[in-house]
RNA sequence: UGGGGCGUGGUCCAACUGGUAGGACACCUCACUGUUAAUGAGGACGGUGAAGGUUCGAAUCCUUCCGCCCCAG
């Protein structure tokens, strides 16, 4: 199978510089996957984001599930080819979905019942369902199904989450080796979750679990949902350290570009964040010096690019002012060239992080990048 | 020149026909962390064209003036 992972150097802090192989492209580690969850990263086409220099993007299970179907998909040749994106793809399982759309869901043993977000049809979404629509979708990375529980949280639902999300591990896991047994191969990496809110010891504990059933890769789930950045980092401490060094390991959902590479140090070799492309469009754009609310009436006149030290097409071409105009008039290009910027920021902290992970200073990188955003922009 | 109507924050309008002026948009600011999100929250701005009068109390009623609109000539 076309699947590797390898970590050529780990620097003092714990951080990881690899390579992860996939049957569409190599991916340089540590790195961050722009959302696309509906099969489109919001603002960004194709050629784009292959300009930008992107190697893998995530996209969703439960959204794609429900519009178009995951069968049509399959019947149109798999995610790749549908929405034309030659390199590698993650998918989410829906489980964030069962927390961010909690008011249309209950959740079970089997698994989990949706009603639809558009139009409210019922929809049991379990373990093995997941896993098949991923299949489907034909992802190099699929997660299983978890349920991730709002923070803070009490140590009895904590436990309960952490108990279900791996019991429905290892029932995703055997629904994707049974489904390998029959075809010859695995089509595709498939990655645990851990859970375990807040406390250390059922992070642990989780993590303890999930090694059981030999993942290829394991995600921390279920953080960066409203608790202190410290207690992200401490969390994912105590399952980084459990973790086999050979596996990637995948921080969901985060996070601010002066957080990430906190994370990288903690031995975090990939992560995702709706961040970049959702506060684009609400005219927050990331820089060097820190974040530019681009609507800010102090813009107006203003010549200079959004960030200056910036080399992608957006700062090469169009100064604040425009971009201010741009969202001031509604206009769709303001959501495109600010989304455009910020993906290019994000992805170049994520190369400047490798090539620091490779001369050993990420912690200058770090305090750098707090020291900016603390400062606030130019 | 008659007759009729209307003047309320930047704009468009509302205020049980007397009860102490509100909304939308615009503006300013903030927030977004495995996207139900080109979203959401907050803030500033008028004392009602002007001057008088009636009344406990007037954007609402009366008088005069100013401005705009419509219909007649």
């Amino acid at each position: 199978m076309n699947f590797s992972f390898e970590v050529s150097r780990t620097d003092p802090t714990g951080a990881r510089r690899g390579r992860l192989t996939t049957p569409h492209g190599v991916i340089q580690s540590p790195f961050f996957l722009p959302v696309g969850t509906q099969a489109s990263v919001k603002a960004l086409t194709q050629e784009a984001l292959e300009e930008l220099g992107a190697e893998i993007i995530l996209a969703n299970t439960y959204h794609l599930y429900l519009r178009p179907g995951h069968e049509l998909i399959r019947k149109l040749g798999g995610l790749h080819q549908f929405m034309s994106w030659p390199r590698a793809i993650l998918t989410d399982s829906g489980g964030y979905q069962v927390f961010s759309l909690s008011e249309l869901r209950r959740i079970a043993d089997e698994g989990v019942r949706f009603r639809s977000h558009l139009d409210g049809s019922e929809h049991l979404l379990t373990p093995e369902k997941a896993a098949e629509i991923q299949l489907a979708l034909g992802s190099d990375i699929a997660m299983v199904l978890d349920e991730c529980i709002e923070t803070p949280a009490p140590r009895d639902k904590a436990e309960a989450a952490l108990k279900r999300t791996s019991v429905w591990a290892r029932r995703a896991r055997s629904y994707l080796q049974q489904s390998a047994q029959r075809n010859g191969d695995l089509p595709q990496w498939q990655f645990g979750i851990v859970q375990g809110a807040t406390f250390p010891d059922l992070r642990r504990e989780s993590a303890r679990q999930l090694l059981e059933l030999d993942f290829p890769g394991y995600a921390v789930g279920g953080l960066a949902v409203g608790e202190p950045h410290e207690i992200t980092c401490e969390m994912t401490r105590e399952v980084t350290a459990l973790l086999p060094k050979d596996r990637p390991r995948y921080l969901m959902g985060v996070g601010r570009p002066e957080q990430i590479a906190d994370y990288v140090a903690l031995g975090i070799d990939m992560m995702d964040c709706v961040l970049p492309t959702r506060a684009a469009r609400h005219a927050c754009l990331y820089t060097s010096e820190g974040r530019v609310l681009i609507k800010n009436a102090r813009y107006a006149q203003d010549r200079r690019p959004v960030d200056s030290h910036c080399s992608c097409s957006v700062c090469c071409r169009y100064s604040r002012a425009y971009l201010r105009h741009l969202f001031a008039a509604g206009e769709l290009t303001a959501a495109i060239l600010a989304t455009h910027h910020n993906v290019h920021f994000y992805l170049d902290i994520m190369r400047q992080i490798r090539e620091a992970i490779e001369f050993g200073n990420l912690a200058n990188f770090s305090s750098d990048m707090h020291a900016r955003y603390a400062a606030g922009p130019a």
